[in-house]
Order: structure tokens, then sequence, then C-alpha cells
DNA sequence: GGCCCGCAAAGTGTCAACACTTGTGCAGAC
DNA sequence: GTCTGCACAAGTGTTGACACTTTGCGGGCC
């Protein structure tokens, strides 16, 4: 409606001061920025699976031409994050119960590599401070039922990890994978003593990992997300 | 002109005959056709490393409008395929030393994966004729020095295994280094007596699959390739 | 003779209008 | 009353034109 009505309002004229290299451009959202805000809206479930992503819609509220939203609907397509029907427009993709399993499979290899590679290529001790937190303040958060500090607390850990692992192709495929995983960890954390056998397997990686152990702090990370799969099999109809 | 199809998306309506404007009988091809052709003249090295794609030159080639080669670029972009910097165009990605050994690394544990979860799926005979494969007519391949052959009959076999696997997240991460693993694996086998080693090793592999022994056969295939790298960085100056 | 500035051409980035497809509501017939 | 066909509207797919950036080249100045 009061789109085309919109006055193109000096949005580049004359004003090359701000080539467009940046990220948060204030003038008007990049292809990368529209995808990641999406990406968050997906990953928070802001954006309901299932829901429509209308073209027009979203130019509107961002204030950028259609075009761009296309691209940046073409790139979450390309992640996998939304599906797209010729003349039926984008839905965000609904993971069904077959591709959690399978993305648990795929975590079991790429995880247990990510902890192999940052325990060979760091020093044993520099996994000292992450070992006293899963040790004590992690045990406690859990005895307070405060999941959500225990989770971003866990997320960080598992980005340090990565970092260490200096694997940037290992890196971009967790990272296709994070959505899904995202959302997956809060509804297995919730089962019964999930969340303290979790910290265990945690714990004992890291106390591998401590110790210069690639070969174990691999072997134990696989065999943390081979019973975090075991559990959502068994609780799959409350979960999923 | 190889494979126009695009596995992940089925664009194809395949019923109207594309009424578009009037004179041409000619279909243009799409984007994910025109993804897959820039893709193999990309991995097939068609196309150097480094060298620069413009638009306009593919948009006249194709007949079809610069901005379907534009998506076709991006999504090429998305895959790691090129690099694309504003206003300067796309350039085909040159693999440096260390993305080498990372994507070993990754094909370590994805193929290992593979290797595993196609022995849980399917029966034990099922890779009976692929042992034989492997115990003989290869083997007079390699003596033969038919080493195009031989390739061409391993990335069969690496595709019924991945297929058996039955995990197309796993599918997909190992299409997404595809290309780069086609590379390497001409510049490694060529290597003196590398074919026969890695020959011996994926007849080991299989066998431990015609048994159904799911874990061993996913660390053979495992130290088949951390051999395969361990040969790469040996040889590195000769190869890269 | 070398350096710098400015111009021009090539190529990329952006955009708004146009064409087509699909879903929906309404009217009419049985 | 219900079903069927048609027409309209909403939304997506496509296209050519236009604006901006980079770069190579030539002339003028030091």
């Amino acid at each position: 409606m009061a789109a085309k009505k919109a006055p193109t309002t000096a949005r580049r004229k004359a004003v090359p001061a701000r080539p467009r290299g940046g990220a948060k451009g204030r003038a008007s959202a990049s292809v990368p920025d529209l995808f990641q805000v999406l990406r968050g809206r997906i990953a928070s479930q802001a954006i309901a699976p299932g829901a429509k992503l209308r073209e027009t819609e979203l130019a509107a509220e961002f204030g950028v031409p259609r075009t761009r939203i296309r691209d940046a609907l073409a790139a979450l397509e390309q992640r996998g994050l939304v599906v797209r029907e010729p003349n039926r427009g984008a839905v965000v993709t609904r993971l069904d119960l077959s591709q959690v399993f399978h993305i648990y499979d795929l975590r079991e290899a790429l995880e247990g590599l990510a902890a192999r590679l940052a325990t060979e290529r760091m020093p044993p001790e520099h996994w000292q401070k992450d070992v006293a937190l899963f040790k004590g303040p992690m045990k406690d958060l859990i005895a307070q039922g405060d999941l959500d500090t225990y989770i971003e607390q866990y997320e960080l850990l598992r980005l340090r990890i990565i970092e260490a692992a200096a694997n940037p192709v290992l890196a971009e495929m967790l990272d296709i994978i994070y959505e899904k995983t995202q959302v997956l960890i809060r509804r297995i954390i919730i089962l019964p003593g999930r969340a303290e056998i979790g910290r265990g397997q945690h714990l004992a990686t890291l106390e591998a990992m401590r110790r210069g152990d690639a070969a174990e702090a691999e072997r134990l990370r696989r065999e943390g997300l081979r019973t975090a799969k075991a559990t959502l099999e068994k609780y799959q109809r409350y979960v999923l």
C-alpha cells in the first residue's frame, strides 16, 4: 500500500562516505544483515515453524526493496531454514523426527572431532577454568533449576572449543546445524535427570582435555552425544 | 553438459511450455541448472582457480538475464566455491594448504560416520560385490595405470555408501566438500604406491562392512583417511 | 622523463515495473 | 443446499533500465 508512495528519501545520493562494507549500515539493511535477523527469529522460534514469510511484508518492515528480501530468503533456503515452492512463497521448515536423529549422528562426528582438535591444539592448562566451572558453579545452576544460564554458559564453552579447534570448515558445518541443535538442547535438558547427566559427561570430557588426552576427549564427547540421542529416542513422545 | 537436475531443489513444474515473451522456443536455464554447470566447471578445473567470472559474459553465453547469473553466483559463494567482493566481481577460490588439511579432518569424521551408518543399515551381503570389485578388477586397473577408471569406480562406491547411510544432512555436508575432495583425490593417488595402499584400505573397510562390523568399518575408514592425509603432508611440496 | 590528475569504459549493484501463478470468494446451475 | 466454474486479488517470478564503483589510459604538469 504505502510501499509505492514511499519517497526515495535520498538514500544514497551524494553520500558516498559510507561504502557498504560494514555490517550495520543504518541507512538500509544489507542482505547479510537480513539473513542474520531472520535466522535469529527462526532460531528463537519468534517465527514459528510452518509460518509463511511474505516478501512484500518483510520488505515493508525493513524498508528495503523486495529484491533484497528475495536474496536473503534464497540464502535461508540454502541453509535449509526455509523451504520455497515456486509461486507459493517461503515457509519456515519444521524439523521432523528423523531429521532430529540424523543431526545427532552428525553432532557426534563433528563435535567429537572438535573436541579432539581443540585438545591437540591447546595446552592442557587452557581448560582448567572450564573444568572448575563444570565442577562447581554449573552444578549449582542445575540444582537451582536455572537452566537458561546453564545453557548460556554451555554455549559459550561450545564456542570456545570450536574456536580452539581452529578448523573453519568444521566451524561452518557446525554453524549450519546450529539453529536446530539450539532448539533440541532446550527440549532434552528438561527431561528428568538429564541436565545432571550431561554435566557429568561434559566434565569428564573436559578433564580428558585438561590431561591432553585428545583421543579420549573425542571418545567421551561422542559418548555423551550418543546417550543424549538415546534419551531423546526414549522420550520422543514427550519432547517432539 | 552433465547432469542438469539439481538434487536438492525440484524446481520444475513440468506442465507449461514456457510461453515466455513469445518468440523463442528455447527453454532458458534455471538457477539450479546454472549452479550445477558452473560447479562442474570449477570442480573439473575447466575454470581455473583465481579466474574471474563476469556476469555479463556468462549471461550472454547461457542466454539468460544477468540477474539469474547473479543468483547462481550467490549460491556458489554460499558454497564457498567463489569469492565476491563488492563491485569487484566473483573469482574462483583457490584452496590453500591449510584448508586442504582441514578438509581431510572433516572427511575423516564424516566418511567414518557414513561407513558406520551404511553398515548398520544394510544387510552384510549387500557389500559382497564391492568386496569382489576391490579384490580383483580394481587391483588390475591400478596395475594397468588406468587411474581414471579406478577413481570413477571409487566415486560410485562412495555414492553408494552415502546413499546407504540414509542421512540427508550428512549427504549434504559431504556434498559441500565434494569439489575439493575431487581435486585432492586426483593429486594424491598419483603419488608412488599410494593407489595400491588406498585400495587395500578400502578393501579392509568393505570386508568389515560385509561382516556387519559397523564400528570396525568406521575405524578403518578413518584410519584410511588419516594415512591419506599423512601422505599429503609428506609430499605436499610436490602436490600443491 | 616521471608522476599525478581526470576522464571514459567496463562491470557490478540496485531498483521499480511488469508478467505470471495460485488461492479465494461469488454467482449460477442442478 | 451444494457443487462447479469464473473472475478477482494477493503474492511471487522475471526483466530491462539505471546508478554507482573500479580501473585502465591519456594528457598535462612538475
